[in-house]
DNA sequence: ACCCGTCAATTGTCGGACAAAATGAAGAGC
DNA sequence: GCTCTTCATTTTGTCCGACAATTGACGGGT
């Protein structure tokens, strides 16, 4: 973890252009870094390229800058550069070839619900299309995701969801806690489901309900208690109802959507 | 790229000891090599470390052999070793941290709609249960995909459709062509969905497919024509009848569910 | 006009060294 | 005797420099 180097005489192998030019920007590659805590280098650099990627700062077809030359702009080494790109090409945000380069690959060959995607696509105002898109997945999956819930859920299941409910109705939405139990809610629910793959959708979820509440918060502090649409799919699911459940999640989704929509579109006008 | 060393001088940096003991080995790692033959050295580490992984051999929690330790285990260099931990982590199989190492996460953190995480757990004879899974989620997700299709399908994706049918019709599922085909046309109605986020969905269906039909192929072959049911469903979507695509949907999903799962039976029996 | 070999640019791999982080144990203080 | 602090050790993390493999592009030969 070779973040700094002050003065080191570097003993067997004598690199003399490089010390001056690495104390040069130490101080906003610091800056930079402090920003992300427990990220290890490469997990920043993956970061913030991505980032670019997903908000179109770089876009699909675009080639990066070679190795050594984007390693070198960014003050690090070029094996932490190339783990980043790894991190990247895992997630189909880039393809590398000898020769060709690192370019952007097509937004289709994404792996939009990749968590880190997800969050990195959320990190700043998504784009609309794509929160409408991601309601419109949970709209598809959560009623039904609901109705198995309602009919494989163990009382653990039920302890959770329960559990979570109350920290949304003590905290409400507009403290961290409250929305953490919001999220922590849907994540029980979805794991209720005993579907592997449904659980594996959890993070997006997550990322557009506390999208949803961050619009909500944002324009209208005062609007409508969710507590009780929640507490209409527990209690669906508690009695292993699951045309009720489907029913109850369905209701839930579409009023979450049309919270985010229109204080958006209230936002837009605003300004 | 370095992949043999003969007798190299090392100008430099002499280190007598190792070229003896990467000779020994040479052979059988170039077999294991070639199998994987687009895949780059990493990629390939990535790879088996994931197979072995979601296949149950590595356990959740399970400690991985320290970096120096394995990379020297499989005749690779560290760097090497370190980017295929780096991709697996990316898609949430692994967490590695200083001082304890490198450990499988638990199944649930694991990004199973991942591209790749699913073709390595469908590499081998995948869990009954997460085919089952898979299924259930395809059965959610592609009737209502159908019908967004039919809403929003242009003519592009109504010819991309119909040419994977005719493919499929052409072929039969019995040739690559065929299954080829029949991916296609799954491909295409996610695409004609209008939801990136349904799209990145493809892989998944894909992996499910294929599946499909390996089981059927391999116990029956001379079993139910699909053609009709695909049929159906493009029929629908091009004359922009959400409520007909989608039962045709469900309709096709629930056929090749009970495909597979009876040749699974089938093959049980007779094992 | 087409095929083939050479070239050059970029990623890929290697090896070694050292720094940081975190666990666990040893030691100081009470 | 117990707790808190400190330090030593282990493992991952980062850096550096060199070289091989891959492949697109260019040019020469047929």
């Amino acid at each position: 973890m070779k973040r700094r180097k002050p003065e080191k005489p570097t003993p067997s192998l004598p690199s003399k252009t490089t010390a001056a030019k690495k104390s040069a920007k130490a101080c906003l590659k610091s800056n930079a870094r402090l920003r992300r805590r427990s990220l290890r280098l490469h997990g920043s650099i993956a970061r913030d390229l991505g980032v670019l990627i997903v908000s179109g700062r770089y876009k699909p077809g675009d080639l990066l800058n070679g190795e050594i030359a984007a390693s070198d702009r960014l003050q690090v080494s070029r094996g932490a550069y190339r783990e980043a790109v790894r991190i990247l090409a895992a997630k189909g945000l880039v393809e590398s070839r000898p020769k060709v380069g690192t370019r952007v690959s097509q937004p289709e060959r994404w792996h939009l619900l990749d968590p880190d995607v997800l969050s990195w696509i959320f990190e700043f105002e998504p784009d609309e299309r794509l929160l409408t898109d991601l309601f419109e997945l949970r709209k598809i999956v959560e009623p039904e995701a609901a109705a198995l819930a309602a009919l494989r859920r163990t009382d653990e299941h039920v302890e959770a969801m329960a559990s979570a409910l109350e920290g949304m109705a003590k905290h409400t939405l507009a403290v961290e806690a409250g929305r953490l139990a919001d999220q922590e809610f849907h994540a029980a629910l979805l794991h209720a489901s005993g579907n592997a793959f449904i659980v594996s959708l959890t993070s997006g979820v997550g990322a557009a309900i506390s999208w949803t509440t961050v619009f909500k918060q944002r324009e209208n502090p005062l609007s409508r208690d969710p507590v009780p649409d929640h507490t209409s799919v527990y209690e669906a699911v508690k009695a292993a109802d699951p045309e009720a459940a489907h029913k109850a999640m369905a209701n839930l989704v579409d009023l979450a959507f049309l919270d985010t929509t229109n204080s958006r579109r209230a936002r837009k006008k605003g300004a």
